[in-house]
RNA sequence: GUGACCGUAGCUCAGUAGGCAGAGCACCAGUUUGUGGUACUGGACGUCGCGGGUUCGAUUCCCGUCGGUCACCCCA
């Protein structure tokens, strides 16, 4: 074991998986810009005081955060979630609404490590500030669903739920709170301290023993006003249009305090139930006049890139992208032709990769074949001397066995490669 | 934070009733004096996670610790 490695939940993303998570950034990129969204990068360090804005009920806040304080003093901490830094920046800045913005980048929580759950993580997302369009709802919705579409992934539920107007919400805990008390004997040792806390959380209990409780509980669909029901029901009505299945779960709750009406989840349908939420998201009225704004409406959602990867590969679509180059240079005389070949090679834009340390003319082959290039070309000294370059194709089927080595091959002139490259490439 | 299981080569894993550390894959080289898939031959690679204890002797037994996986919790 080396002397150092990552900390606890934290990771280094090595290629080809690199390549995989720039390429779903930029698949998300596309969706959310191709629908007017511009992407806002916040710093990944914020005054503590906008995530305890997000409420004291979490435990996103009250337990997990990464937070110090900075050499002037300022207590600080490494963002756990990025609506808040969003709306800060909302604040801050003013721009003119709706404001349409995508982001994306790493999370920091402080909890016990799992698949699909580390301390950094990496989110994608979608917020829009000042609307209340119950439409919209269902575009930032749709966008989600576009997304997972567009990876290829089709074992994606959509669950979708309204917690109703704030004194609806208010109310619905109360009775949420009266009917758990009254049952509190059948209710796990658990659940009766996430009741002190915040009811709405009991619902979410995957414990068995809680079953029969939470499946007795208060609905609700019972406590919304007519103003939160003719909201959900246009979201609902929205998305029907669309075409796109959901299913309403009336026991949806969010981890997160602020979400008010419309809240929703993407589960992965091949994950196991624990870590199952690829993302989520809702609508947040008032958030932003908690970080000291004007009153204004919000709607989005963040998708986990690790989750969403794990049922990339379960479903078997996504594939990390090829970084092939697209020819390989083998030199034989020193080195030096590599240099000056591959430099002019990158300059005409050919992706090229050549071999080191002077290696025998059988291990540079071995490299061109492993770099997965579809031609090799080969300088030595007869090449060097006559001025030309051997073009050798790649990763074609020897099944000739019996066929001289060099078959298939053909020289060509230095002064004509690249112009001949750029016609044999495809 | 609580509980269970697991840490041996780059990777996947054997193994030792306590006595010089193993395999397959991968890597390097050769068989092939200028040519990549197969085959054969050889080579390099380990503080057996770390620290302490017991012992003549610990990778093996005991304690602790760190790390990983899974469940709870929480959430993406």
């Amino acid at each position: 074991m080396p002397e150092f490695q990552t900390s606890p939940g934290m990771r280094d993303i090595l290629p080809p998986e690199s390549a995989r998570w720039r390429r779903f950034v930029s698949v998300f990129a596309e969706v959310a810009e191709g629908a007017g969204y511009g992407q806002v990068i916040s710093p990944l360090l914020e005054d503590l005081g906008v995530f305890q804005r997000i409420g004291d009920a979490t435990d996103v806040v009250t337990k997990e955060m990464y937070d110090f304080v900075d050499k002037g003093g300022r207590h600080i901490a490494l963002r756990p979630e990025l609506t808040a830094s969003v709306c800060r920046a909302f604040v801050q800045h003013r721009p003119l609404t709706p404001w349409k913005v995508w982001y994306t980048g790493s999370q920091f929580r402080y909890e016990k490590p799992q698949r699909g759950r580390y301390r950094q993580f990496d989110q994608v997302g979608i917020e829009v500030l000042g609307a209340d369009d119950p439409y919209l709802d269902v575009e930032v919705i749709a966008l989600g669903w576009e997304f997972f579409q567009r990876l290829g992934l089709r074992r994606v539920d959509l669950l979708v739920n309204s917690l109703g107007e704030p004194d609806d919400r208010a109310r619905y805990v109360e009775a949420l709170r009266a009917h758990f008390s009254a049952n509190l004997d059948a209710l796990s040792p658990e659940s009766r301290v996430t009741l002190e806390k915040n009811p709405l959380r009991v619902l979410d209990s995957k414990r068995e023993q809680d079953a029969p409780v939470v499946a007795a509980a208060p609905r609700i669909a019972d406590f919304y006003g007519a103003e939160a029901s003719a909201h959900f029901a246009k979201v609902l009505e929205g998305l029907s249009a669309l075409g796109i299945p959901f299913h309403v779960d009336a026991r949806l709750v969010r981890g997160l305090d602020y979400y008010r009406r419309t809240t929703f989840e993407f589960q992965g349908a091949t994950l196991d139930s624990a870590q199952n939420a690829l993302g989520g998201g809702g609508r947040y009225d008032g958030l932003v006049e908690s970080l000291g704004g004007p009153p204004t409406h919000g709607v989005g959602f963040a998708i986990g890139l690790d989750r969403t990867l794990i049922a990339c590969d379960d479903e078997g679509v996504f594939e990390p992208p090829s970084t092939a180059v697209d020819v390989f240079v083998v030199d034989t005389t020193g080195g030096l032709e590599a240099l000056r070949l591959t430099g002019e090679l990158r300059a005409a834009g050919i992706r090229c990769d050549r071999a080191y340390e002077s290696r025998s003319m059988k291990s540079q082959m071995k490299s061109a074949d492993r770099s997965r290039a579809p031609l090799a070309l080969i300088v030595g000294t007869d090449e060097l001397a006559a001025g030309t370059v051997v073009v050798r194709p790649l990763r074609a089927e020897r099944s000739d066995t019996d066929a001289p080595p060099a078959a298939g091959q053909y020289s060509i002139d230095r002064h004509d490669l690249i112009d001949h490259l750029k016609k044999a490439l495809p």
